[in-house]
RNA sequence: GGAGGGGUGGCAGAGUGGCUGAAUGCACCGGUCUUGAAAACCGACGUAGGUUUGUAGCUUACCCAGGGUUCGAAUCCCUGCCCCUCCGCCA
């Protein structure tokens, strides 16, 4: 959420700032909800202040044995005026909170203006789409060999948008998991973090993906608000919840391979062949913690810290910048990472690394003690994918794959899979 | 699943329904002392919100969470969550 002062301030530079993420801010509205709330909650904790007072007289008059009753009286009437001041307050405050928690992150002011992801910048290319003397086949005609994907039984067991892999393609999967942990611990300095895959509604509000987005959620049945985590950003980032960190601790990153759940509604009809679009899919994450002043830098070095991975497997990629109305709820500023793929003829989102500033950690209250002032600032979060792994592997298969079908191992993952160069359907 | 015990400030740990936003100790911060450090001593020391030009002042809330009793609740009652101990079951 915002900072609830920029909604006391000028509003006309708020909105025009939302408008760039397409966001219409209702100015009228929040003008007037807050002149009633300003004069409700004077009116209450001055009528508070008052029942106070007048209450520890009570004791006082008690103690020295005087009459109480018209005291008692006394406050009676106070209490019954405070209790509908204070109703009609905490209304203008719901009010005015459900407006606040709905409002979006501004976007930096480096955004791109646009409506859509037509707009959205490219910033680099790295590396040459090969090209094939013959024709390329896409991941899901390539693993389909053998049954190495299994979508049919995939659909049995649970459903559509599931997967079965077998042997080598479950091999090649869990390959990428363990080289893209192990990069990000052994040369990006991120300490791994084992977390739970369900989380409580309360998390879900820190990170920013309810109230508003509960229905990409799948959520569980049963007495307690649990839901299966869409991203590892979730639990990772509440690991620092309601938390005030010493600030020699920061930055503080982190990295977990999680499966990530979501219910994709809204896509019908898109992706709806493949590994591109999964109610469940393996991720490994990046979450840095940082002060205020770092993370702007900090975007942009775990931004390179999933290009790295895309670098090393050789695989053809682009960054882009997204623009105002591609950008997510919580985002400043995203890098989105599209690789390359042959069996599309296009760059495909494969990470999405974002700078939040204070955010998340305003609805986390997670802080930091500033050692100069001593006095506990919100500190920003940045995370991002390094990298998708289903996706990685149809990349992966598709731009290695050769005239016969079967699919170079790229050099870095071969220790990982007893060293094998060739997966041979 | 059964039976008990408990959740208080960064930590430890007091707290007869009113004078307790909360004793005390430790830690942290500032200072005195010291060549420097330690020790000792002195002082300051929670968080969030409102008001205000204001890091000044005034003010509200917060002792796990949510309800309730009361003029008044950290303290009494109810519900939930979490933790601990013992028994049972279990990967």
């Amino acid at each position: 959420m915002l900072d609830p002062k920029l909604f006391r301030g000028n509003l006309d530079e708020l909105a025009a700032k939302l408008l760039k993420k397409k966001y219409v801010l209702d100015k009228v509205l929040i003008q007037r909800l807050e002149e009633q709330r300003k004069a409700l909650q004077i009116e209450t904790e001055t009528l508070q202040n008052e029942r106070n007072t007048t209450s520890k007289s009570i004791g006082k008059a008690k103690a020295a044995g005087e009459d109480i009753e018209p005291l008692k009286k006394q406050v009676g009437e106070l209490g019954d005026k405070l209790n509908a001041s204070k109703a009609v307050l905490i209304e203008v405050q719901d009010e005015l909170q459900d407006i606040l928690y709905s409002v979006p992150n501004l976007p930096d002011a480096t955004v791109p203006e646009g409506n859509d992801e037509d707009a959205n910048v490219e910033v680099l290319r790295w590396g040459t789409p090969a090209t094939f003397d013959f024709e390329a086949k896409d991941h899901v005609e390539l693993a389909e060999q053998g049954n190495h994907m299994d979508f049919q039984c995939a659909a049995k067991i649970t459903g559509s948008r599931f997967s079965v892999m077998r042997g080598s393609m479950a091999g090649l999967h869990r390959a990428l998991t363990q080289y893209m942990l192990n990069t990000h611990i052994g040369q990006h300095g991120y300490q791994e973090v084992y977390v739970p895959y369900i989380v409580n509604a309360d998390s879900l509000f820190g990170t920013g993906q309810l109230p508003k987005f509960a229905d990409d959620l799948f959520k569980l049945e049963g007495e307690q608000n649990y839901y299966l985590i869409p991203t590892a950003e979730v639990p990772i980032t509440n690991l620092v919840r309601d938390e005030i960190l010493d600030a020699d601790t920061l930055p503080l990153k982190f990295t977990s391979h999680t499966p990530c759940f979501r219910s994709e509604a809204g896509s019908y009809g898109k992706d709806t062949k493949g590994m591109i679009r999964q109610h469940q899919f393996e991720k490994v994450e990046l979450v840095q913690i940082v002060a205020a002043s770092e993370s702007e830098e900090t975007l942009e070095q775990l931004t390179g810290h999933a290009e790295a991975i895309l670098q090393a497997l050789e695989l053809p990629y682009r960054k882009v910048v997204l623009c105002g109305g591609d950008l997510s709820f919580a985002s400043t500023k995203t890098y989105d990472l599209e690789v390359w793929l042959p069996g599309q003829n296009a760059y495909r989102e494969i990470s999405s690394c974002s700078n939040f500033l204070d955010f998340q950690a305003r609805r986390l209250q997670a802080r930091r003690r500033n050692p100069e002032t001593n006095k506990p600032e919100l500190v920003h979060t940045v995370n991002g994918s390094g990298l998708a792994v289903g996706r990685t592997l149809v990349a992966v298969i598709e731009n290695y794959q050769q005239a016969d079908g079967s699919v170079k191992v790229p050099a870095v993952l071969q220790p990982y899979m007893g060293n094998i160069s060739e997966i041979n359907f």
